[in-house]
DNA sequence: TTGAAAGCGGTACCAT
DNA sequence: ATGGTACCGCTTTCAA
């Protein structure tokens, strides 16, 4: 690998004006720009950036912390994070939690040594003290506490939209997912939907559960067991739905004229489910896109709008919920 | 942060002697050794990793690079490399090349830039020119060229057992589906089927389609308007399967009565399906977990059982096959 | 057993 | 406009 040093002699100027000329900063005559930028090109030199990070304290990446990839909403949001830092030149490094305390501050800890200059957060413990006494500053995504800038979707509304809809289509024995206590996010769309369906004039049942694939098969078993006459279930993520839509189907029920199911998220895989998925649809790559592009504002001082972004959410009707007129 | 000078003048010794304490490298006397490492907690030091990362040219980065984060047979790929690698206190960067050869080249660039110690890559292209000349060893995951040392299932014998299994159960107007032609693994997988189909007594018509989401609904939709007469289709990866399972679903064949279906990976969505998805299964997380081994032993100098290592895959039989007797 | 100092590959200050 | 050089934080050789 060519060094500075190299393409300085080769241009027969010294390492200062090398580095100028690559960085275009300070004065360097256009003759002496062109000869540093042959040798550049003669020698393929590309800049060292652990040396840069080393002196600058400083690197062009990014830490991107998932709490669980195997979940499809996550790398959907990654995919947004990822093309707003490669526009910005910036490289991303993604960290997968996997819903472990101990793995996340590892991840952490690696993003501090290698100089990251920023985070973006989307793990469980975004909400806890790891993030504090960070010398860059963090973005949270999909996640919310009063302490950081975040950008999430509309919780509240989503669990609105939820509950009205299947109200609306008929259901009158709900059962409610609640996704985990200690998610701001999940929080909320279980309350839009709690305040809907008390308003309502049906019977509802609420059921904890965390948002995985392993938990989501035996709650789902379990729904069906504990409330066998449910006639409409909203789910806290589309991998809950799918296993429940599974379960429902096996035990024989008819989707969705006896029983309607709303999911959350509208993961890729939602349309390929059969009956395919109504679900709220949370508009995971343009919460990354923005979450980088939050943070980026933050990492130049640029004067912010607004700390704290949130993203409308839609109800995307398929076939798990019974059609009904129009009545907007 | 607290530098290792800190540290040496709160121990009262020289920043070398810090040095070969934090390295467990040269002498260091026991009442030294106890010193620093007690001065090392009080200031809560963690080195530098970029500081030590240009002085030796090599870092604890390991990148992984993907073809497709939304597909789920990746991320399962990336935890397995992810806890292996964890295990032996390395890091892991992971890339996202979006099947886009420009990604790629990019993420490569910052891999080398950081100094990663080696490369994992799952990408398509990864049986191209991109990963000559690197200085540092390559291990290719799901993908195989002579070039580079390997990880990858049976392709050969999972496109047989597809086929054994779907004859077996009397499907006698098969469609096969073809991946990508430049993927040594799809093609693989699809000549394993093909050999088994040629000697078997069943009609079969070959469907080439790409592996990713976008295509599959496409490529369903026009499988059952050109074949409509099909009675087993062999999909090249589960995604494509469930797209098929939905569409077939949808114009009302039944399942798997009519029209048996098998898949390729056995992603965690597969069984969530409904009715579930029997596919051959390649074990994802373990051929992660293999290929950080391999690469670390590369890395290491270890003596090398084989360059590629070839894991078993299975049928996992579920309820888009017809039932059967053992014949074993 | 320990320490001084050179060097990894850049950046930026200060002279010229 | 350009060059010399100290410095970023760590490792390693060499001398003591």
């Amino acid at each position: 690998m060519a060094t500075i040093r190299d393409v300085a002699k080769r241009a027969g100027v010294s390492v200062a004006t090398v580095s100028r000329v690559l960085n275009n900063k300070g004065y360097a005559h256009e003759d002496t720009r062109k000869l540093v930028n042959d040798a550049i090109k003669e020698l393929n030199y590309k800049p060292n950036e652990v040396a840069r990070s080393l002196y600058k304290k400083k690197s062009r990446l990014i830490g991107l912390l998932l709490p669980d990839i195997r979940n499809p909403f996550f790398p959907e949001l990654a995919r947004g994070v990822e093309d707003e830092m490669q526009e910005q030149g910036l490289h991303l490094i993604i960290g997968n939690a996997d819903e472990k305390l101990e793995k996340e501050i590892d991840y952490i800890q690696t993003f501090k040594q290698n100089n990251v200059i920023g985070i973006i957060s989307a793990t469980n413990h975004a909400e806890t003290k790891l993030y504090e006494n960070l010398s860059f500053p963090v973005v949270l995504l999909d996640r919310i506490t009063g302490s950081y800038p975040s950008v999430y979707a509309d919780g509240l509304d989503g669990g609105k939209k939820a509950a009205q809809e299947m109200v609306r289509r008929g259901s009158k024995r709900i059962a409610l997912l609640r996704g985990p206590i200690e998610l701001r996010t999940a929080q909320d769309r279980f309350k839009g939907a709690v305040d809907e369906l008390c308003d309502a004039n049906v019977d509802f049942q609420v059921i904890t559960s965390s948002f995985s694939f392993h938990d989501a098969e035996k709650m789902a078993k379990t729904l069906f067991e504990k409330f066998p006459e449910t006639d409409g279930i909203i789910a806290s993520n589309d991998l809950s739905a799918a296993a429940i839509l599974h379960e429902a189907l096996r035990i024989g029920r008819s989707i969705p004229d006896d029983l309607q199911i709303i999911g959350y998220d509208d993961i890729p895989l939602s349309k390929l489910l059969f009956p395919s998925l109504s679900t709220i649809r949370q508009p995971a790559y343009d919460m990354g896109r923005e979450a980088a592009k939050l943070l980026m504002n933050i990492i130049n001082n640029k004067p912010l709008a607004q700390k704290n972004i949130q993203l409308p959410v839609t109800f995307i009707e398929r076939q798990t919920t019974r059609k009904v007129e129009k009545n907007d």
